[in-house]
DNA sequence: GCCAACAAGTGAACACCGTCCACATACGCT
DNA sequence: AGCGTATGTGGACGGTGTTCACTTGTTGGC
């Protein structure tokens, strides 16, 4: 574990050197807080919410470890906003996955498919990157992210992107009106219940296609359960 | 979170020492083993899987930092014999909910509500003892539970629990075979995800009662997902 | 253009943690 | 009785988050 942060670090550093040639012209950082981010984001890719270590993301920015608290109030304000950034990524996963889809002219078709690809595009970010997507749902959200951040190009949070599909599910004559009700939940349930029990539970030795495959038979027990009754 | 921590430790104290007067009369301790991992639970009963600490641990054993050694290889072991008696817990309480239940006539209807029983309990100890709940749930199940631990009077474990009551499902015609294939992950996933989003995601401040029924929505779109096709 | 106020980074220190080492001790078996 | 060993102790090391006092560029108002 040490070794691997240890290694990473001198990967991280030359890279950056590659980027940003002259260490240090000013002895002002110029972009800390982003670079402290940047940096906790890559130790929580690889070692889930627990590895964003404050110290380390100094070290990796090149700069003394109390520099940090300039910018944020702790260790606790540093794995928020690199929770932000992970919810972000996940956001923009989803989006990649929707933007694969043609509306076409069958809009039911067209409602049920886009629930799919946000399904199956939030389980396959989580198989992706087990450690981005855990620490995307650790402890505090605190505020329920009524700010900007965690969101992708369209400006959508994955939460955001879930109710779109399920209006044009309503829309299209899919869903009733009682059928709507809190189908976020609903939906997200099963899906997000199933990544986690993947990547930290009991189906951690499960091969990746058979959770994909629980995964597709899970959105189809949910697009029936919503909107049989 | 310290100071907590620090009042937590002096209560476990005094009540210890009604349990054990005398502090410790030979110098061994008899059951140190035993007195960490009840250490350990309270403290993730508390705070959660990050909060068993291993020289708290002996503190409130009383007992040097290095005992724990000898009953540990070291702190991850000390949290995994944690998370062995949170899942204990766990199938302590879905099995009080079952026992509620009367076989009676209806072979199907028994079989339903079983399985409902065990959604529910699952959900109701996970929102009453979150801390435990997580803990139970944290990273390395590492073996797949082969061992006694994890089981509660039954001798089963959470796991075994489902599955019992989706054979009775199956025998009670309520399933066909190809809908009892892997049918414990597609029962356990909607109801896991909800639980965790309770408790540490978005629905965190959403009240018991609306989680609960939210739960109950799950529960049958589960019976009605399995069972149709 | 100067200079003061201020933002940004530094250094040393503290308490806590997990873990390793060498050592002490009492229990149990022969 | 006595020895071996399981059990617990003490001290140390490196790591962490955090606080305090400090230095040092930058910048805005005159």
């Amino acid at each position: 574990m040490l070794s691997t942060i240890a290694t990473l670090h001198f990967v991280q550093r030359t890279m950056k050197k590659n980027v940003t040639p002259k260490k240090r012209q000013t002895f002002r950082h110029g972009d800390l807080r982003n670079a402290l981010v940047a940096a906790g984001l890559e130790m929580a890719r690889i070692g889930g919410p627990d590895a964003v270590v404050l110290r380390e993301a100094t070290r990796r920015a090149g700069v003394s470890p109390n520099a940090a608290y300039r910018h944020f109030a702790g260790q606790a304000a540093l794995v928020d906003a690199v929770r932000s950034a992970c919810l972000s990524r996940l956001a923009a996963a989803i989006e990649a996955e929707l933007k694969k889809l043609r509306p076409g002219s069958d809009s039911q078709a067209y409602a049920r498919k886009s629930l799919r690809a946000i399904g199956m595009g939030y389980l396959g970010f989580a198989l992706s990157e087990p450690g981005m997507f855990r620490t995307a749902f650790s402890a505090p959200p605190a505020i329920h992210s009524q700010n900007q951040a965690n969101t992708a190009s369209m400006g959508l949070n994955p939460y955001e992107l879930l109710s779109l599909s399920l209006d044009r599910m309503l829309e299209s004559g899919l869903l009733n009106e009682k059928g709507r009700r809190e189908a976020e939940y609903m939906a997200w349930s099963p899906v997000h219940g199933l990544a986690l029990l993947a990547l930290e539970g009991p189906l951690k030795k499960m091969p990746r296609e058979a959770v994909l495959r629980l995964g597709e038979r899970l959105v189809n027990m949910v697009e029936r359960g919503l909107s049989c009754k």
